[in-house]
DNA sequence: ACCCTTTATGCAATCGATTGCAACGCCCTC
DNA sequence: GAGGGCGTTGCAATCGATTGCATAAAGGGT
């Protein structure tokens, strides 16, 4: 038995508080039922006892550092005060904006969040979903979403409060929170327009994420909508949003035989291959080649040049999601809604005129 | 009485299944006692079980779909399965890969992770630490000390296994893993001294965490090993590693009547400030300045120019660090270690001989 | 054949906090 | 002065899994 409560400090039991207090222990110093210092300390609850035994409670309670042990309350009443976040990739500079501005809404909102990097293999996704939900998580934040992702269904059957940021499922089955894909494409193509590109090129994201698929349709409506014609429409599409991948994408819309004056990378990964594969070619963007990137990540402003990109707000999507995601707890039969935020371009150094040799 | 469990789905009783199946259901399935699932789905109990019960019991617990309730398993053992990670600041582009090592590593041992950003406030420090153990945290991993934290004491006091990583206390109370700060700042000097640099300067991170004063001593140190006499060596110090920070000692250190030709940051996001302050005065960088960062975080390959940093196996840090409180958990006796890792110099083309206009 | 060991399972307490219900005492009213 | 009501507090069950101990059944030895 009691291995563990009362470290037993020397050999006479003189004062032995060592672990952390419990409720009996602040309901024996004052004298009253452990069910009253439950209530005194509940700001929902103190009604029901009297003012001074509250306040005398209370004291007690911060005398003797008593906090209440989180993992018996969350047995008891069935929450745990933790939402789980699923990351595609913690390591991905655009992620971090997100998570921070998930984790300070939440936070402000007493709960703590459990983040967990997927990577690369998609099936496990899955899994930790299910491990989350064995923690007892209260909701779940899913960044790593696929079109006709199973995990929707099986969230769904799970019944659990989700949300969606910055990808969505085909199905629109979850509450989102994402940006207006479509129009970052057509305010980076009008760009290009406007600079006087009549052949554009496209490196587009993963055909199975939201924002791969929408961004190259919106792509491709803004450049007809443009007047380009098909064939000056160029479009590669990269496996993974690395700046490998995108390296790999660029050399090969590159070598293609009319080649194009300006691409748009569906995010701002791609546009560091992009400037890879423009290295390696010996090009030089804008002069040869102009670049538009999405996301506008952070410290893309001090690239060579700096890159002319979509900024998406990243820090609000996460305290949009966070919000979302605390209504849905609170109410799990609010409507389900979906966010959608509006892009806006930053123009710096890596778009320029065709031909423009500065 | 029961609002929450078996949420009824519609009228008929037929087969709610409806909220996760506990150890009970499995149990009556199976015909046995609940303790008898409980030992025959612990790797650790199981022997004491018939293998064709045990057997029995895993396949109806894999059709049930039963995951164990996580958090009531922690109230009875004590232990939570959970690690508290406090970070500075998740958004610093530094910190992601020691965050992924941390993660990685303990994940594949059970462990979930619960990163909190301290932020700016230093005093949310202490807060935060008592936030995670009360919620049962099994350990911390503390990316955040200063020196001369009072949180380690805290810790201490808690007696709750605590590992520092990349920062460590000055009186080395906690176990760490860090890397030698004042080598790597040798490698800097001798790098710009071997270049023909005899006037270096050097922005300094604060003074109150370790990087900051153990890389501003081993910058002095190594300034004076390479000979370099004292009115040579010019210091000024950034109140936090910021790009901002680093921006306005670089305008600082540029504004002294007899300028450097070579400036070693204490860490990248400062250089990134010395490029923005090239930028203000009109100057080039490595032309007419020199300058070295420090951690190579992810990207700095991609400025303008490439910049030459002393490298920190971040990722390592994070593996090592992981691997120490998995020890400390095991066994809270084990002696305090510390690790140090030695980092290693990247050279790119922010640094140049002086004068030469290449 | 009997007893003693070994093996497998059941029983019940336990972790710490929460909460519906019961009970107590007090005050007010008629 | 008795009864009703309300405001406080205590009691005990509960959440779900774990584990020391008890017990039952099976096996082995003489």
């Amino acid at each position: 038995m009691g291995r563990k409560n009362r470290a037993v400090t020397g050999k006479g039991a003189k004062s032995a508080p060592a672990s952390r207090p419990t409720i009996k222990d602040v309901a024996e110093k004052c004298g009253v039922h452990p069910s009253t210092v439950s209530r005194a300390l509940s700001p929902v609850m103190s009604h029901l006892v009297a003012p001074e035994v509250a306040e005398r409670i209370r004291t007690a309670a911060a005398t003797l550092g008593y906090q209440p042990n989180v993992t018996a309350a969350g047995l008891r009443t069935g929450r745990s005060g933790l939402i789980g976040v699923l990351a595609p990739d913690i390591s991905d500079p655009g992620f971090p904006p997100i998570l921070s501005g998930v984790t300070e809404t939440l936070n402000a909102a007493g709960y703590a969040t459990i983040v967990a990097d997927v990577g690369p293999d998609p099936s496990r996704e899955r899994e930790l979903v299910d491990k989350l939900i064995a923690r007892g998580v209260d909701g779940l934040v899913l960044a790593t979403v696929v079109l006709n992702d199973p995990v929707v269904g099986h969230c769904l059957a799970a019944s659990i409060p989700v949300v969606l940021v910055n990808r969505s499922d085909s199905g629109r089955r979850l509450p989102a929170v994402v940006t207006d894909d479509e129009a970052g494409m057509r305010l980076a193509v009008d760009h290009l327009v406007a600079l006087g590109h009549r052949r554009i090129g496209h490196i587009a994201g993963p055909q199975d994420v939201s924002t791969g698929a929408l961004r190259r349709a919106g792509f491709r409506a803004a450049a007809a909508r443009a007047g380009l014609p098909a064939q000056n429409i160029l479009i590669e599409t990269a496996r993974a949003y690395t700046r490998d991948e995108g390296r790999l994408a660029a050399l090969r819309l590159l070598d293609r035989k009319q080649a194009a004056t300006a691409i748009v990378a569906a995010n701002d990964l791609l546009a560091l291959g992009i400037y890879d594969a423009l290295g390696e070619r010996g090009l030089k963007c804008p002069a040869d080649l102009s670049v538009v990137g999405h996301n506008d990540m952070p410290y893309v402003d001090m690239l060579s040049p700096p890159l002319t990109t979509v900024r998406i707000a990243q820090r609000q999507m996460g305290e949009a999601v966070a919000r979302l995601l605390l209504a849905r707890i609170a109410d799990p039969s609010t409507r389900r809604e979906r966010i959608v935020l509006e892009p806006i371009l930053i123009v710096r150094g890596s778009t320029a005129s065709p031909g423009d040799r500065e």
